[in-house]
DNA sequence: AATTGTGAATTCCTTCACAGCC
DNA sequence: GGCTGTGAAGGAATTCACAATT
């Protein structure tokens, strides 16, 4: 285990290994050599083994990964082993589809409320439950419901704004859907996922067909 | 203009450089350079002129980019001065609410239908009235409307036989929003945004604050 | 004087290849 | 014999820094 930073790139893989460990546990699979692991999943063995490698030795050599510890491991590292208390800012409809997204509301994260500025929004809640609160309530609720993780789905005009008011509540994790690059402390965490970039890079691939694509992109 | 082949990671940020042109031509600016740019929009004003150069030469030395024309220029390469019609498959939350979110239906894009397996859910509209046909329709109603781009919203263990449906009918364009590593054919341009990734990383970040989080990450 | 476009330098990431261990 | 963990090599992306240009 050293204390090297750890890249973006290798979290992000660290819980897609977690979700392959877990689709093995499902079929039955005790222990999974990364070579196995990496033809099975369209993965790198060297990088799987790579990755883990900053964390610690969880393999056996000649044998491989013991599939139930590794995953109880990635599940540590991740900080999945304890809950997340999720809100979400702007309950338009994709703050709403999000709040009620089996993906979301899955092991280690709970979306607890929905915010909007709309009065006629405020009072309600999502299709599975979730209230709505007026946004001038964020720091009260976020206190009281102990948030640590912000997803923001307001309109792209507005994101600063409302990113400025979570930083003020002390949630350092933010996850943006707001088409915007946002401004925040260094302290937080922010991670933006823009849907429109995500199609339009697409569009530039139909327009330059002539470079086969690549054949396993990152994410 | 080089024919070298060009990464995603640029034509992402083409992007948005395209979408911070539109803001100051909306703001009535007309020339801009990269440095003021950069600074502007929390970019590398090096980088800018990098990405723009795989493509041409669109400035002015001593003076910088003239913004529409800039802004025209980008538009042509992302392929987005043509309509492009996309479906979604899979009519549960998350695709009923990208079907009806502003950021998708956005200048370029067009959703023309939803589909799903559901026989409760066939047959029916989104809230903004786009129809969700059955699966077994996609061949057909693919090629009656000239779709050229399938958002993947079904569940992980469907993705798979969804994909490869789609790529029957010939579409070379696909955003997979399911939780899995998918396998296309090296000619079909495949881009996966992991929403529990995201999250988890998140989730990372806040179990190992130690580290302080980097002051800009791409995307 | 200012800013582009771009080789060179740097940093970061991935893959190779093998010593070390089971 | 097989597989891990890792130093070294190779490749990619970013940033620097400046000659070229208006």
């Amino acid at each position: 285990m050293k204390s090297e930073k750890i890249s973006e790139l290798t979290t992000k893989r660290l819980s897609v290994y977690l979700r392959c460990l877990q689709t093995l546990d499902r079929n039955g699979i005790h222990t999974i050599s990364s070579r196995s692991m990496a033809d099975q999943f369209h993965l790198n063995s060297a990088q799987i083994r790579k990755d883990l490698a900053y964390f610690g030795e969880f393999g056996v050599r000649g044998v491989g990964y013991q599939v139930s510890h590794l995953a109880q491991h990635l599940t540590k590292i991740l900080g999945l082993n304890q809950e997340h208390r999720v809100i979400i800012c702007g309950a338009g409809n994709l703050g709403r589809a999000l709040c009620d997204y089996a993906g979301f509301n899955t092991e280690g994260f709970r979306i607890v409320a929905l915010f909007d500025q709309d009065p006629k929004k405020i009072g309600g809640t999502s299709r599975s439950g979730v209230p709505v609160h007026d946004i001038k309530k964020l720091k009260q609720i976020v206190r009281r419901e102990g948030v640590d993780i912000v997803v923001i789905t307001v309109p792209a005009d507005a994101a600063q704004k409302v990113v400025d008011l979570v930083c003020e509540t002390g949630v350092k994790a933010i996850l943006n859907f707001a088409p915007v690059r946002l401004r925040v402390n260094t302290n937080v965490k922010l991670k933006t996922v823009d849907l429109k970039v995500s199609l339009e890079s697409l569009s530039y691939y139909l327009s330059n067909p002539s470079l086969p694509a690549a054949v396993n992109p990152p994410e």
